[in-house]
DNA sequence: ATCGATTAGCTAAACGTTTAGCTGGCCCTT
DNA sequence: AAGGGCCAGCTAAACGTTTAGCTAATCGAT
């Protein structure tokens, strides 16, 4: 490999005028300047920006930890985000953790170590699955979508409890009042908090749902089409059903395929989380989208402000409103 | 920050020591050991990867660039190659080039600057849009999906001819005659595979298609929208529409539903390209399955087998088949 | 007892940059 | 003419690891 030190002496100039010349922080003259790129040119030179951030301390390297990357969710999230760090000239490391929270602990070890500039995390489990006293305090980490209370960090999150009571309002606005919910796992905020949306909405009405009415999934596609399944079973089914999330949706798709049951005919069915084929197959499905976009502006807005701060500012806790995507697969009763 | 030389002053040992205790290359006796872990523990001491990259030259980091994450073909991928990375102890860097071949060399020329073990690359664009022969001997990259002919490189991609043979026999065995393609864009490799492949199979039972029904998108949702409208609006209409990637196929889909047109009443239409929901959606889609995952495989041997190589052994070319899905989108005629 | 082989742990030199601080030449002022 | 200020470019010391090569201690064989 070429160096610097190579250049250097191709240009009969010391590295540290190498040096400046590359970085621009200091002057050279133009005499030099042309020297050291004909060098650079005549060598092929390319620099190591190991060696760069050892110096520096800074990497340019962002990291980002998400649960499930097939989740569009997810996978929007993730596009969103790389858009953005590669504008500020970061490249991202991509961390799947398949919602178990050792390996998502993992990733963060694996990040520290690279020394990232930064970190988006959306995790999987709750605040006590992790050791942050033992995060290192120079690096930004900003924690989105299932965020949780009692930390020191910035969080960026749905309202999660005004997008489940919009969704639930909106199917009984539409004359249900058998209606289920699929919900995430127990104790996983974002799932809590959609469910708490659902709840009240129902008692606004007065509306006590039976126990077999509230499912929890896993979140993912099987899930869903276990928890629909189990749901079908019953004596008295529902004539809505409310899915926390888009692969359980999926999940809930197949299983009413399964029956040859049809949406909205049969049952309705509402979910959060938008996606590109939503709209694109019938039924189109009826959803509380999340603004994506503005996840990752502000994710990478904080990272930065947190890296360049001089002094510490409070922490900031942003929370967004979903936007109610009125498609088909809810029908009036 | 903590680093060796404190955890080796507060153990009473060389920094060499405790290195060696860490990477275990060297022995260390027991006593030394647990010095060094009590050492390590009351320090709170996190090695630093950058330094160890800078010596040793290995920086355990992958780098993955696609042209569209938003592809669930592309998403699958991700998800397959990071998996597969981890498992393997690489972090990786993505980079989603959004089908921009300039966008595309800067990814890898800083994925080359953050001295990466290895890339993988799904091309954007065609050979003579890079220029590798700066590219570092010392770094692995195999190109995978969109692979060209005359590059140094291994390779890996599916066997796109026969994936279009394939799909298209299997409409004509329907009955079909009047069959439209919408192909990826002219020039772009894997496109003009798969439609060399719907034209034998065309010509093997001696169909002249009218030049109206070769048409060629951008490989994404609104190119297959425009395309299937174009399509649509001839006097003289396909009864089946053969689409060259499943982002295309949403388009499509949605042009289709604009219209009020059934599928596969109507029209049918298949595709290549599996997704997670076209089994979950009315109509099921039938498609050409490209075997992800044994192409995350293959991309991670081949790199670990270049890194670790002592002496160059010839390029390897794979080509994989594709699995026909079939669904209920193509119907007898 | 002596010599050589073996081995645990140490010293010190890298790896390829950045940057604080120095040098020496030039120009301006008095 | 001498002194001071300024500035382009240089020297050298980091950054936090790894590792070749050395030292000194231990042990076995003669």
């Amino acid at each position: 490999m070429t160096t610097m030190r190579d250049v250097a002496e191709e240009a009969g100039v010391s590295v540290a005028t190498v040096s400046a010349c590359l970085s621009g922080r200091r002057f050279v003259s133009a005499e030099l300047k042309a020297r050291i790129a004909d060098a650079i040119a005549t060598l092929g030179y390319q620099p190591d920006g190991v060696a760069r951030s050892l110096k520096t301390g800074s990497t340019d390297l962002l990291g980002l930890v998400i649960p499930d990357i097939s989740n569009p969710f997810f996978t929007e999230f993730v596009r969103e985000v790389e858009l953005m760090a590669k504008s500020y000239g970061y490249a991202t490391i991509l961390g799947d953790s398949g919602y178990d929270v050792a390996t998502e602990r993992k990733m963060l070890d694996l990040m520290r170590q690279q020394r990232v500039d930064g970190v988006v995390l959306c995790p999987a489990g709750t605040r006590r699955d992790y050791r942050f006293d033992e995060w290192p305090e120079n690096i930004p980490l900003v924690v989105v979508d299932n965020a949780w209370e009692d930390t020191p960090f910035d969080t960026i999150e749905l309202d999660n409890v005004g997008a489940g009571l919009a969704i639930t309002h909106h199917i009984m606005g539409l004359g249900h009042t058998k209606i289920a919910i699929i919900a995430g796992p127990e104790g996983n905020h974002t799932s809590d908090q959609r469910l708490d949306g659902f709840m009240r909405a129902l008692r606004n009405e007065d509306i006590v749902p039976p126990d077999d009415f509230i499912r929890h999934g896993d979140f993912r596609e099987s899930g869903g089409y276990q928890q629909a399944n189990a749901l079908l079973d019953l004596p008295r089914r529902p004539s809505a059903i409310f899915v926390a999330n888009n692969n359980m949706l999926i999940g809930v798709m197949r299983a009413l395929h399964d029956r040859h049951l049809k949406v909205p005919d049969d049952i309705s069915v509402a979910s959060i989380d938008d996606f590109p084929w939503a709209g694109a197959f019938r039924p189109g499905l009826t959803v509380a989208r999340q603004p994506v976009g503005v996840f990752a502006q502000h994710a990478l807005r904080l990272i930065r402000k947190r890296f360049f701060e001089e002094e510490e500012t409070p922490r900031e806790q942003i929370m967004l409103d979903a936007e109610l995507v009125i498609r088909e697969s809810v029908r009036k009763r």
